[in-house]
DNA sequence: TTACTTTGTATACCTTGTTGTATTAGTAAA
DNA sequence: TTTACTAATACAACAAGGTATACAAAGTAA
């Protein structure tokens, strides 16, 4: 059995409690709220910013590669996802600014930086683990 | 309190239970695999149809609408997203095609057609909903 | 000195997606 | 008949983002 078909059949048993729960929070807010087109616009605008930072193209890609790899050099993720070097340099940086990452430099012979999650980043793709299995999965 | 802050601090407290749970079942997996950089690309490939469908602009976003909407028509969406015709049009299309939502016309005048979330939909947003707050509360 | 590695940066091109504007088809109301 | 509304579609133009290619700094080894 590959990794993939053994990942996605773990998320796949626990899925169901992780929607119930979601969504016994969601509705105990929806049922006290009666909601305008304005404020579900308001919603939106609130998490727009995430929305185009996580989920723009390798985002997620990157954290989840430092989730499985731990600490790793720029050209292993190069090498990993097949990305262009300006294009990973330009998200990597992205990342580190927004606090899902971290840089750390080894000055030493030989030079290393090395690249790794922050709790914020982890969380994040522990969160997105489970979406992304689901919606792949049918 | 907002609508907005409302959601977050909900999500909030309940997010920690989540995230020790996913984290619990993923380490689980990783203990028993030592992974190769190819088990790696693998498993991202198998996950790339759900990132790029998913992820790209105003997926989400519909989705989001229609879990608050219940039932709603083009032209509403259109207004509250803001969305180009054409742009809005695609989208939809894309989301039916892969069992995200349901289109419903009602012939009779007057014309209406009717977008609705599947239970794919419905669940995929709910898994989407602890991501989005997480990431964009710090 | 020369060659090689790692970690990027610089430049210019090109693709993709999004938008604005206009248009169509069907129906109803004035 | 004209106007208005819904649900799109058509097409040109634009902007953002990604890519290829080349190159640079900093160090190591032969």
């Amino acid at each position: 059995m590959t990794l993939t078909t053994e990942l996605r059949k773990i998320v796949e048993s626990q899925i169901d409690q992780v929607i119930k729960g979601i969504e016994h929070t969601f509705s105990r807010i929806i049922e006290t709220h009666k909601i305008t087109p304005t404020d579900l616009k308001d919603e939106l605008d609130s998490l727009e910013e995430t929305f185009n930072l996580l989920f723009q193209k390798w985002s997620l890609e990157i954290l989840y590669t430092l989730q499985l790899k731990n600490s790793i050099g720029f050209s292993e993720i190069k090498k990993i996802l097949c990305v262009n070097s300006r294009t990973l340099s330009d998200k990597l940086k992205m990342l580190q600014k927004h606090g899902y990452i971290t840089r750390t430099v080894t000055v030493g012979p030989p030079l290393r930086v090395e690249y790794a999650l922050t709790s914020k980043g982890k969380n994040t793709v522990l969160l997105a683990l489970p979406l992304l299995y689901y919606s792949s999965a049918t």
